[in-house]
DNA sequence: ATAATTATTGACTATAAACTCATTGACTAC
DNA sequence: GTAGTCAATGAGTTTATAGTCAATAATTAT
C-alpha cells in the first residue's frame, strides 16, 4: 500500500500544510494566527486547509502533537544517556533551545489553547520531569545535592526557565534567551541545589 | 470644581464601567473579553463602552494600569515595612494573592498584549524587585543568605511563582495556588538560597 | 418656562476570519 | 481511449464582534 500518485499527492499537500502551520504558529502566535496565512505559507488554496483539517482547532492541535513528538523525541535522546542531575538539565536545556520558538508560544498561550493541546504541553513536561526525577533522586542519596522534595526542584527550574522564555523578547530581542542566558540558569540553579 | 450632577454621573458610568472590565478580564481572558460582555456586565448599552473608551485597546490598557496602581500599592504596603527576605517574599505572596485571577491572566496572556499593557507589568516586577534585592543585599552581607546574584535570586523567585500560577488550574482547580501552595513555595525557595 | 447641552441608547455598519461547495482538471481504472 | 474519481480551487456564505451615529431624555443655563 504505498499508495498511487494521486494519495501521494495529497499526503504531501497535507504534510506542506503541517509544516507551514508549525512555521507561521511559532512565528505569529498559535491563537493569533489565521486559516489564511497557513494557506498562504504552504501555498494552497484557503480552502484546501479544510480538506485536510477539518477546522481551525483541528488544524492547531495536530500541529501541537506533532510539534510534542518531535521535542519529546529530542528530549528522550538527549537525557536519555543517563548522566548526573547538571548533564540532563543541559540536555533539556539543548533541546528546548532547539524548538524555542514554538516551545515558547505554546508555554505563553497555553491556558487560551483547547485541553487537547494542553495535555501535549504536560506530556512533554512529564518526559523532562522523568529524567530529571532519576537523576535528581541518585544525587540526593548519593549526598551532592540537597534532600529536596523532587517535584520543587523540577518546579523550580522549570518555573526559571519559562521565565526567560515567556520574557525573551525583554531579555533577548530578536534573538534566543536559552543561548544567552541558559548556562547562567543552569549554573545558578545546581548552586542552589548542590549540597555544601 | 467637584462637578455637576451630570458630570458625576458619567464618572460614575465610566468608573462603572472600569470596575465591570477589570472583573470580565480576570474572568474570561484579557484578550478573549468581549466589548458586549463588559457592557452588559456593566448594565450599559454596548455604545456606552465607547463614548468613555474609544477604543477596545483603550479600556484595556485603562483596566490593566488600574490594577497595575492598586497592586504596586499594595506590594509597597505590604513589604516596605522592611524585615527580612522571608518577610519580604511572604508580602510579595499576600499582594499576588489578593489579586491573584487578574495578575494570572497578566503573566498568561503578557505577550499577546499591546506595549503599553506590558510596561505596567514590567512595573509591578520593579516594585517587587526593588523591595527583594534590599532584603537580600542585607542578608547576603550578614551571611544568612547565599552570595547570588540579585537578579537571579528574584527570577528564581518569580519563575517559581508564575509557574504556578500559570498551571493553577491543573495545581488547584477552582481555588487559589498561592493560598494552596504558596506557603510550600516559600519555605523550598528559603531552603534553596539559605546559607548553611 | 424654555432652549441648549449632553450622557446614554441600541439599531446599524464594517470588517475579519472561519468554513462551504460547485467547478475544474489531472490522474486512475477499465 | 474514455469514463469516473477526487484533490484542489476560490468565490461566496456565515458569524462574531468592534465601532458608529441619529434619536432620546435627563440635566443645566438663561
Amino acid at each position: 500500500m504505498p499508495g498511487t500518485k494521486r494519495q501521494e499527492q495529497k499526503k504531501q499537500t497535507r504534510s506542506r500544510i503541517l509544516e507551514a502551520a508549525i512555521e507561521q504558529f511559532a512565528k505569529q502566535g498559535l491563537t493569533t494566527t489565521s486559516t489564511v496565512a497557513i494557506a498562504e505559507a504552504a501555498h494552497v488554496a484557503h480552502g484546501t486547509v479544510f480538506a485536510h483539517f477539518s477546522t481551525q482547532e483541528e488544524l492547531l492541535s495536530a500541529a501541537i502533537e506533532e510539534f510534542g513528538k518531535r521535542i519529546n523525541q529530542r528530549l528522550h535522546e538527549l537525557a536519555g544517556a543517563g548522566g548526573g542531575v547538571r548533564e540532563v538539565l543541559a540536555a533539556h536545556l539543548k533541546g528546548l533551545t532547539e524548538h524555542e520558538a514554538f516551545y515558547t508560544r505554546m508555554i505563553t498561550e497555553a491556558r487560551l489553547l483547547p485541553e487537547e493541546a494542553r495535555n501535549t504541553l504536560i506530556m512533554i513536561q512529564s518526559t523532562a520531569s522523568f529524567h530529571l526525577s532519576e537523576a535528581v533522586e541518585k544525587e540526593i542519596t548519593a549526598g551532592s545535592i540537597q534532600p529536596l522534595p523532587v517535584h520543587l526542584v523540577f518546579n523550580g527550574w522549570v518555573g526559571l526557565v519559562h521565565y526567560y522564555l515567556a520574557n525573551s523578547d525583554l531579555f533577548a530581542p530578536g534573538g534566543s534567551v536559552l543561548e544567552r542566558y541558559g548556562h547562567e540558569l543552569l549554573q545558578y540553579y545546581m548552586t542552589l541545589i548542590k549540597a555544601r
